[in-house]
DNA sequence: TTCCGTTATGTCATAACAAACATAGCGAAA
DNA sequence: TTTCGCTATGTTTGTTATGACATAACGGAA
């Protein structure tokens, strides 16, 4: 028998969670992309969808997560702040920490 | 700022999902009420819920978490097998132990 | 001034999911 | 043989989440 014990982690603010794997992952595409749209396109949801899930953490974060820019060269852009990197890295780890000790612990069961 | 890194673990067997935290909040109402209707109703769900909830448990442990009678004294009932009530207990321990270690490692983080 | 790729939103159809309702069978006990 | 509370399912309805379209504005570059 494969037992396994997998977790999600997210971040709450005040009770709100605003930060999840999903969102992480937009952040990266944001992040790697230098735009929202393509950062969209590269994990194939909507603009739209991935538009909505920023603003989501933009309004419950006390400082912002991306700059975005309209217009211009290339038509704009969006990019992550100091903030928003922090918040991608300290997630990354917190995951990374969690799994390994889950996997952990998992191996000091002997029953099942 | 009050950052919280919260969690939700479940337990795969092959790959696929069969224990997540309703599902462990609903083997401990039958181990308490005796029935998985008085479970059902203890929780607030409907009964074809709890059902299908259980029903799929079976479907994929190798064992069954509970036994179930139709018909009798009482009309029946849905109880925990000991392997069920060593899932619950697995359960509990890996949650709170991820609970913890989830706090203190968030405590190590100077940043945010 | 036209064009292009963005950001920024609203609306509407649809699909996925959950809840509500409905029904049948079982077996002990009265 | 009737009643009762339970297990066991199917069907139908409602609600919520998702996706598809549609549109506007912006600003640098050609």
């Amino acid at each position: 028998m494969k037992y396994k014990i997998k977790s999600r982690i997210w971040i709450e603010l005040d009770g709100r969670e605003f930060l999840g794997e999903g969102k992480i992952r937009l952040l990266k595409a944001i992040d790697e992309t230098g735009s929202l749209s393509k950062a969209a396109r590269s994990l194939d949801i909507s603009y739209k969808k991935a538009w909505n899930l920023i603003d989501a953490v933009n309004k419950t974060t006390p400082k912002p997560v991306t700059i975005n820019s309209i217009g211009g060269k290339g038509g704009g852009g969006t990019e992550l702040t100091a903030y928003g990197k922090s918040l991608v890295g300290v997630f990354d780890d917190m995951n990374r920490k969690c799994w390994n000790f889950l996997d952990i612990q998992l191996e000091k069961i002997k029953s099942l």
